[in-house]
DNA sequence: ATAATAAGTGTAAAAAATACACATAGGAGG
DNA sequence: CCTCCTATGTGTATTTTTTACACTTATTAT
């Protein structure tokens, strides 16, 4: 069975990932610069066409491993967007994930077959990226800061361990909100996200803060 | 520009409403039965093909017209589902969205081009439905259930007001979960959703009720 | 030893959530 | 018209959670 009907001839779907991090306080957003049309030369998230033979998430990976290099980051499907013009080539759809990790532990693929630069970009300096990309980006940035309450999503980003002071400083970046010392201890401890690691860090100059670990799963919570 | 690429030829996207109502404490789906292959006979969630001159949302709308006559409903998009067998016609992902609507006030429309019957189901009675329509009902309830917090989303259940005892039935409907009246009525009154009408319900037999509508924009909340 | 730095902890006060009981409006029935 | 019945509406004391806030501790540098 073959779809004739010219209203719906021609589709395709993009699988986007808004992949984030943290850089000394200051959350970026990675981007690549196209060296094709359409939008050659622009800046656009990672992301591409979706094959057939892969699922939305694995064409996700697929693009982000393509693009960047990099692999394994876990991601989160955010929303779908299908503005009829959101691509000057054919009818595009796009599904948008977001992830987040650890820029330092990867190795960033400058250029690939269809990108020319990847860069990792502080996501208040986002240029007018192609596509509809800036939507998309800005959907994303809120929905990561929605989604690091209550969650382990920024397991991604301390793979080996981390300490409350450093967690703190990474939820007022991302959040654009300060937090007391001792409150925010308080609070995060009591979602039970966090397990003792019994070690310490080292080398600071101060009190060396204990290290915790993300859990792998976590306790839902009640809405009313 | 043609996409030749066999890798990403031939797709096309669904876009799928879950539309609730609540009838006397019970939450209801509305589902539709085919008449065309594929699923020939099956029930399923209305939605169809998307075309290529409308948005994601405006093709939601228009399948929920055509299939079921139903028009002016406030709907949100949940969630993409790509599985790549999900339909076994060809590559099809499917946007999802979510409804609630009064059953009384619409006309269903029992059939249609594409459709033998149509019915309001309870979400605990559902059949085995065709596509993956059972995974994205079940992700659509999931996703009520968390969407009714602390927003005005039941507004188009109850667009001609509310009161609070009704309301307080809804809730438990959907959460499958009782409330003390006094302390329902604090916490919805705290949310802000409400605006008092001054009416009260008649003939009940009993104190009339005060009617309450729902306002049009709701106040943010903080996360953390 | 001492100073400097950031980590770690406790507690009192305020706010929010909870548990719970009585007063009220209207209809029905004698 | 008086009483009963039913479901609505409200207040308050108690508990729990959140907030505000200050001192002690472990380490490095001098």
């Amino acid at each position: 069975m073959e779809v004739k009907n010219k209203l719906y001839q021609n589709q395709g779907i993009h699988v986007i990932t808004a992949l984030f991090t943290v850089e000394q306080g200051v959350v970026k957003v990675l981007l690549i610069k196209r060296k094709n049309e359409p939008f050659f030369g622009s800046w656009v998230l990672t992301g591409g066409a979706l094959y057939n033979n892969e699922s939305l998430e694995e064409g996700a990976y697929r693009e982000l491993k393509e693009k960047t290099g990099i692999t394994n980051v876990p991601i989160k499907q955010v929303k779908a967007f299908g503005r009829v013009d959101r691509s000057p080539v054919m009818r595009m759809v796009a599904v948008a994930y977001i992830g987040i990790i650890d820029s330092k532990r990867v190795r960033l693929l400058k250029e690939s077959r269809n990108t020319q630069d990847a860069d990792w970009v502080p996501i208040d300096q986002v240029p007018k990226l192609g596509y509809d990309h800036n939507e998309i980006l800005d959907y994303a940035v809120e929905e990561l800061r929605k989604e690091i309450i209550h969650s382990n999503i920024l397991k991604s980003l301390f793979p080996d361990g981390i300490t409350i002071p450093e967690l703190q400083k990474t939820y007022e970046a991302i959040l654009k909100k300060k937090f007391d010392r001792r409150n925010f201890r308080k609070k995060i401890l009591s979602w039970n996200l966090l397990e003792d690691t019994n070690t310490y860090q080292k080398f600071e100059g101060n009190k060396p803060a204990k290290i915790y670990k993300f859990k792998e799963k976590i306790e839902e919570i009640d809405m009313i």
